[in-house]
DNA sequence: TTGCGAATTGACTTTTACGTAAATGCCGTG
DNA sequence: CACGGCATTTACGTAAAAGTCAATTCGCAA
């Protein structure tokens, strides 16, 4: 496992710009350490980076992303916190659950879809 | 089957507002006929706003949702079209097959964070 | 030490997806 | 027919999430 990342590696690997990069860190969603002026990002800084593309992904905001990686981290040791927490938790399990169901619909439609073109090409003789 | 529904029954049954569905029927993708000047929505214009909001928390953009709008229609006559379309379709298809792992991936993550809420609250002694 | 490319900062701009406000239309009811 | 209540149109506003640009500044190779 590489110790450091500069931005640019990074920036090519996910497909971003740099520009996105400092947002993200301006809005507290990594923190990577610095050497003078340089960021420099180390192995958990780019797994967050993979978590917050997968949120965006999926649709969800910067503060919905910034949500969902609190809860990724060491739970709180407080017992209300804990409770409020799991809470939490379920309630973005039951939205993700809501895509997922989505998901499998909008699939289906496009399953209907795509057969639909398939036996038009077959109606107008196509060999496929 | 109702023939008509208004445009606030809607925004009551989809939790949006009647600026969001003119600003939809703007961006044409739907198009209720009139009374007047009162909009009607149709069965099918109902129809087309659930897949809008399916559409939408998939994270799609409204760019995106009127693509996949057009592909649920009536297949094109012409054969290269036909062939562009499910091109097009397996493409869309492909994305959303992304989308699924990233929420299988992020589910599993969010599984772990709950386990260990609970793990923590019973090393407190919390009986749940 | 100088030069050069890569990195940073800050300010301004853009796009998307609506929100909001003002002025006005339509219509059933008392 | 006046009124209340929903609808409509037009126009401007806004928050989120970056993009773009200009002005430095760093680090390091020559």
């Amino acid at each position: 496992m590489r110790e450091y990342y500069t931005i640019t590696e990074l920036t090519r690997e996910f497909d971003v710009s740099t520009r996105t990069l400092r947002f993200y860190e301006d809005e507290g969603l990594i923190a990577p350490v610095r050497r003078g002026r340089t960021r420099l990002f180390r192995p958990s800084d780019r797994h967050l980076i993979k978590q917050i593309m997968r949120g965006k992904r999926l649709g969800f905001s910067i503060n919905e992303i910034r949500e969902i990686i609190q809860m990724y981290r060491e739970p709180p040791g407080e017992v209300g916190q804990l409770k409020l927490m799991i809470k939490r938790i379920e309630e973005k399990r039951e939205e993700l659950r809501q895509k997922r169901r989505d998901l499998e619909e909008t699939l289906a439609e496009l399953d209907n879809a795509e057969e639909a073109c398939v036996e038009r090409l077959v109606e107008l003789g196509v060999t496929t």
